[in-house]
DNA sequence: CTGTTAGCGCCTTCAG
DNA sequence: CTGAAGGCGCTAACAG
């Protein structure tokens, strides 16, 4: 292949074939209007040529960007994020480069407030925005929202003009969980949970209330303890616990990394799991299948998460100035050694 | 603050400003050549109606697009990747945002070649390239390299036209961790790698190899066992490991959650950390500092990692045609209980 | 079916 | 110090 002087501009081609700009144009976008013969030469020359047109020309023209930005807050809570980041991140990177959309990454944190987030979306830089894991403090929505850029979240539910979102079914999943523990004859349960600004929790909180209100044993005893998640809060928070409720018989955590500081703890104190007590996470994390005992958690459908944010905002994109309704996926129950449920 | 139509070109300010336009490009790229009342009334104006220009306009004018690509390959190795994601994910963010540089985010797994990262460098989209754990088969460097595109490797030692890399002392830490082990008096050492293809555990191997030779001591007992890191390959190996070599006094691995593996098959198995067996890791993730015992790790200068690969990376985009060097940054031993290192 | 003509919004000489 | 004008490379509307 003779790869020839990369050519840099349409028209560049357009003169190696004899033809208009215009003409380059509408065979680079698979537009018609153009003869097949005439099509077939430019293509062999884009092709030899390697050429790929110039994005950046091609966005002023346009008026778009084909951008769509996605912000990760690091400081929000490293344990949420931290377990989902490859697969949420890789979901969303698939879907918009299978749409023809790059991603743009900002991140917020401590030190860094959103400014920078704003500043690019008036510049247009992006197209519209995904905001996963964002608390119900967050200052970015209302701004975002006073810009009418189209808008997802992921995992908060907070609807407005050109703003909706997609999460999954914390609530149900350890309404479930909790019931289980109950129908097996638990009887003093205590849920390990981080702060409630972050929707996650406060509806993963709301299932095992829920659960144990509808339960509607008398005898049964309940209790939340809030923390920052972490493997190191898991053993502390055991500790602590195992001293004021000696006669807990059930830990419900809300990440599983936490779950893991529980066994350790547990197991160090000498209690049986899930003899003496049964434990539970979130996140079905690579340890949750292969710890010691095994760890029954909750399943959340990242992939599909990211696919659906990614669609949400492409029909904001596309579609009129309709703002699709918010969509609520469903979470897996799995059942391991730690509640007892299959057998060691 | 009146906010009023949002001034949405360069034009409309100068109007109202009774300037031109050029004049007000100067003002919002802080450039000379504008009056001091003039720069002032114009400012006002730009703060007024919350003016930010367009990020196309002025990438196609200036031709470049102040963005840079990064490029995540899913793939390789979530173990590797997974512990580093978040802390050098913001740091380069923060590096790149710093310097008013947007970043593009690119994955690439098993179904999605490099095809769509090539054509967005080709498209003018990205400035330069930062690759992190690229392997030593990826084609994506070759490609790039044909391109001319600034990039910068993390974690691969390729150096190249327009291509230099920011590694860490992978080697020197395990080679300072099991020359430790060996002066403790360990005898029967196994290291639990990953593929050597993987630039980093490659290096962590030729430490741990060149510690034992070094040290010289004909008793000692040395071996190696590739297989892909995680908790459970910790599991099932060091199973493996027990009936192929009871012997065995010390578990290298290359990887915190392969050790939180081996933890766990030692603890079920009977056996006493490090009484009977040291056990290290690398990574210096949370569980790390908290698992019992407690991990002797590695911890690699992820922030700054990160910070440096988009220093070169700006230094080659600003500086003429010449190259940077590479930089190797320095690891941290941290010795802690599962080396005896510490007292529980 | 194809060429021509205006822009898209900003930056950057070059005059004055 | 400031205005005018041309151009970045592509797209789209309008003529032929």
């Amino acid at each position: 292949m003779s790869q020839s002087e990369q050519a840099t501009t349409i028209r560049e081609i357009a003169a190696l074939a004899g033809v208009s700009g215009g003409t380059v144009s509408r065979v680079m976008n698979e537009k018609p209007g153009v003869g097949p013969e005439t099509r077939a030469r430019i293509k062999a020359l884009i092709a030899e040529h390697d050429f790929h047109g110039d994005a950046t020309a091609r966005q002023l023209s346009r008026g778009r960007s084909d951008s769509l930005g996605i912000v990760f807050p690091l400081q929000v809570s490293e344990v949420v994020m931290h377990p989902v980041y490859p697969e949420l991140l890789g979901a969303i990177s698939d879907a918009a480069q299978d749409a023809g959309y790059d991603v743009i990454l900002f991140t917020t944190n401590a030190s860094r407030g959103v400014e920078h987030v704003l500043d690019s979306v008036k510049r247009k830089r992006v197209d519209g925005l995904i905001l996963p894991a964002a608390s119900s403090d967050d200052p970015l929505i209302a701004q975002v929202e006073s810009t009418g850029t189209p808008t997802v979240l992921i995992g908060h539910r907070q609807r407005a003009r050109r703003i909706t979102w997609v999460d999954c079914t914390h609530d149900e999943a350890l309404y479930a969980m909790t019931t289980s523990l109950l129908l097996a004859g638990r009887r003093a349960l205590t849920l390990f949970n981080g702060p409630k600004r972050i929707s996650a929790y406060d509806l993963r909180a709301q299932g095992f209330w829920r659960a144990i209100r509808e339960f509607g044993d008398p005898a049964v005893r309940a209790n939340e303890k809030v923390f920052d998640m972490g493997f190191v809060g898991g053993v502390e928070a055991t500790e602590t616990l195992l001293r004021e409720v000696p006669a807990t018989d059930a830990i419900v955590c809300s990440a599983d990394i936490t779950a893991a500081g529980v066994l350790d703890a547990l197991a160090r104190s000498g209690f049986a799991v899930p003899g003496d007590i049964a434990v539970t996470g979130f996140d079905d994390i690579d340890f949750a299948s292969h710890s010691t005992p095994t760890l029954s958690t909750v399943r959340m459908p990242l992939h599909e998460t990211g696919a659906t944010a990614v669609s949400l905002l492409l029909e904001m994109l596309g579609g009129g100035l309709t703002t699709p309704e918010p969509r609520i996926l469903e979470t897996t129950l799995v059942e391991r050694e730690s509640t007892g449920s299959v057998t060691p």
